[in-house]
DNA sequence: TTAACATATAAATGAATGTTAATATGTTCA
DNA sequence: TGAACATATTAACATTCATTTATATGTTAA
């Protein structure tokens, strides 16, 4: 009869390499970028490229990275290949980063 | 008349540089035992030392950091210096982010 | 096959980062 | 004061990382 309430933090310690790495993957602007880029649905490499104005290998250096933990799907179609959010989970997380953030901010004065 | 469903991602564009700093501050396993290990209450610097089995210099070093990202926040009392969670949402969102990166890992094999 | 296009990769570079070892700063108490 | 302790800072180092430039790979269509 454990109750709910007693687990404050359940195994979160057994998993903080693969968060950290996770968190490392957000840790830039221009893969947070890319991963906003591509909500709305598939887009090719140069759709991302002409969107967000950032050289080609840029964005597909960036694209790789964020393949390797696994935050976007890879679909080609003839010459060109299609990157979707692998999971819209990590919009939702976004948020709360940016509500904490702001929050954080509004109370001292600068990062 | 605009519909909420039409407002997918609202402001995180304009917040994608804080947002990255913030997830840089969570990209290292330390950083994260660190603010784990503060979670509970006021610790001082010494106390997490030996909770972690850390260098004392590496700690101070990260809870430098931690402290300049507003994750934590700072009492001097005598010669001690306590540092606790400034914000425990923060943990809220380690859960989401240990939540997601298992389940992407389960489905495929590795970082 | 070749030309044109889409994307990936490689090499190079400067900057940032995590860690260690050594030293400095700051506090308390005798 | 000075000794003992708690914490911070510095210097040095190796490593990682973001970016640019140049080049390679792969696909389609003629």
């Amino acid at each position: 009869m454990p109750h709910p309430k007693t687990i404050t933090v359940p195994r979160l310690n057994d998993h903080l390499n693969p968060i950290a790495i996770l968190a490392k993957s957000l840790a830039d602007e221009n893969r947070l970028r890319i991963l906003l880029c591509v909500i709305g649905g598939k887009k090719s490499v140069s759709q991302i490229v002409e969107d967000l104005k950032l050289s080609q290998p840029l964005v597909s250096h960036h694209l790789k990275e964020l393949k390797r933990t696994l935050l976007v799907n890879i679909e080609r179609r003839g010459p060109f290949i299609y990157y979707e959010i692998a999971d819209k989970r990590i919009i939702n997380i976004l948020k709360h980063l940016d509500e904490l953030v702001t929050d954080l901010l509004s109370k001292r004065k600068s990062f």
